[in-house]
DNA sequence: ATTGGCATGTAACCAGTTACATGATTCC
DNA sequence: GGAATCATGTAACTGGTTACATGCCAAT
């Protein structure tokens, strides 16, 4: 229920096979909803089933055959009731934050580096985005932009992830420094 | 798996209950991690069977008995461990930010109301976090409590708490004054 | 009188992860 | 020759949510 308006939400954008999707969800442009690409087909499979999409088969050479899916009216009905439903909070679920809060009774040196993994994974990250923000201006002003185009809803959860892992950043530059000046004082 | 570690990670403060850990699992202190009480007391039953925490059952007057926990050495041991496994990236699920996706096909007032919501809940849980963090810094700089306490854990972890509520605040007033000019817009 | 807080739990269900399975093509 | 990409799916399992259930005490 949850997934389903995820996909449906991308769908506005135009058909898209499990496959594109899965790319689309993964860790690399996800900016709102991650999902694994199993849980895509049986998920899309689901939809098709209930009428919220449809499935047209494309015969590529060279390729597998591929299924694209795109939005029905009903889609379109179930996606606009889910925006007129009331939100319920979001779950923050984060063991990277688990394993900051142990660090004091844990490896130190271990969640240093997962710590330095997420940096450097959020750098990556806020570039992607960064350049999805630039291909969307095409260099105009947000302003600009807001009063030429038809969606604001993607730009506006682009610019929440990119604040996020901006965030990331900040913060994991800061904790890295430190735990560094703990590892240096334990050292004594 | 990932519950119990957030639980080990929390009972380092201290011994607690099920009820207490339900207070600081909910929404206002959960600052990494997010559970139902329902999960918690079952989690802690499993835990109590592995050895990793031990109970001890607290008498009342004018209230229920309570079931306060703690951890046992294997528990220390299987929090260590876990902080030196490599973290899996986190996925990124939040309800508001596809119905933000979706606000072009979408219920523009409904999804208004969804972002002041969040925005509300974020300023409160930002004062929140400002009173944990002066009660822990008590009159000290940042530099000079890092010297003189034991545990950095969770200062790190509610820093980074703050910091992403501090975004939301800002995301959501910049994303309310966009949705506010389409609402215009769409009224001409 | 009734709402809210304290305090614990069970059961049924739904969502998400991991492992397995296949097979052609393209790039290094 | 081997790894990565395209493309789809099944099955078993683990984790998480929702509904139900109980009962006393304090405050309004």
């Amino acid at each position: 229920m949850a997934l389903r308006n995820a996909i449906l939400a991308t769908l506005l954008e135009g058909e898209a096979s499990g496959y594109d999707l899965s790319k689309g969800f993964d860790a690399s442009v996800a900016n709102f909803w991650m999902a694994t690409p199993q849980q895509l087909y049986k998920e899309l499979e689901a939809l098709a089933a209930q009428g919220l999409v449809t499935a047209r088969v494309v015969e590529q050479d060279r390729r597998p055959n591929k299924r694209l899916f795109s939005l029905t009216d009903a889609g379109r009905e179930a996606l606009r009731e889910f925006t007129a439903q009331p939100a319920k909070i979001t779950a923050i679920r984060d063991e990277l934050l688990v394993k900051v809060q142990a660090v004091d009774a844990g490896d130190l040196d271990a969640v240093r580096r997962a710590v330095a993994d997420r940096l450097e994974y959020a750098r990556a990250k806020l570039a992607r985005y960064d350049r999805g923000r630039a291909r969307m201006l095409a260099g105009r002003t947000e302003d600009e932009y807001f009063d030429q185009v038809e969606r604001i809803g993607p730009y506006l959860t682009l610019m929440r992830g990119r604040s996020f892992e901006k965030e990331n950043i900040r913060w994991a530059e800061r904790a890295l420094s430190i735990l560094d000046k703990r590892a240096a004082r334990r050292a004594l």
